[in-house]
DNA sequence: GTTTATGCAAATTCTTTGCAATACT
DNA sequence: AGTATTGCAAAGAATTTGCATAAAC
């Protein structure tokens, strides 16, 4: 079986065409894509199924949503998460000048002290800068 | 002087009622705002005003973007940063249940190392579960 | 045959732009 | 007086909701 339904499958998500190619996107794909970006490359799909497709992932824990200062929300697969329990630890890192957000997979988030009475469930850190590719052309 | 008009003077901004009244909000207002909260708070001024106070507090390195994963954009007060240059070293705490945006003034970020190539110009750390408030009431 | 997902239309929410009127210095 | 800011109207993104049709199991 093919690694898309396997996912859906044991997500126990029907496997539909729709389901199938936004996944097959996120898999062949490293950086964090927005709603409107999946939209441009799969011009057959309803921005309303591609919208609610999102949303099921990121609640069956498949994709989750990337923090950033933007207007629209972005999303990224979850390499490192199991099942329906979140327990993230990303670094993502967003160029200033292609936009693009980069999992930085290899990279790990340092321990550090919460405040007395916070209880941390998730937490993200987006590094903002220049990536390789964009400082090469300048 | 009020701390308001001071850091209005300081970044060569006029001094007109709707900055000085957003502007005080943030000052006495622990958490990041959105623009819909401000707006509530401050019903007599109009909407696009708001956006383009908050847009032009950015810029000066008054406010930042805080990030976060959901659909409206928050502002928080630059406590650390100078003028135009936003060397940001902040923690956030989002909550899951009131959802509110908490500076962790005194946590600081651990420092990490970057993969080879990439120029981190700025650090975002969002920490989201459960605020004490919130984890009192259960 | 049931249940779940899709597509279409339409509504909401968030944000930006243009321009004339107004307020700041 | 001269320049920057505001308000209003309107447009433009991003996202959500309702409901009938269609597809998956």
């Amino acid at each position: 079986m093919i690694e898309t339904e396997k996912i859906l499958k044991k997500h126990n998500l029907r496997l539909t065409d729709g389901r199938r190619s936004i996944l097959d996107i996120f898999l062949n794909n490293p950086v964090a894509l927005s709603h409107a970006s999946i939209e441009e490359k799969l011009p057959n799909f309803d921005r309303v199924t591609i919208y609610r497709t999102l949303y099921s992932f990121v609640e069956n824990g498949i994709l989750h949503k990337v923090l950033d200062d933007g207007m629209a929300s972005k999303f990224a697969l979850c390499h490192t998460c199991h099942d329906h329990k979140h327990t993230h630890q990303h670094v993502h890192f967003k160029c200033e000048i292609c936009l693009d957000t980069t999992c930085l997979e290899k990279t790990r988030i340092p321990s550090f002290v919460m405040p007395d009475g916070f209880l941390a469930h998730e937490i993200g850190l987006l590094v903002q800068g220049i990536c390789p590719k964009c400082s090469q052309k300048n």
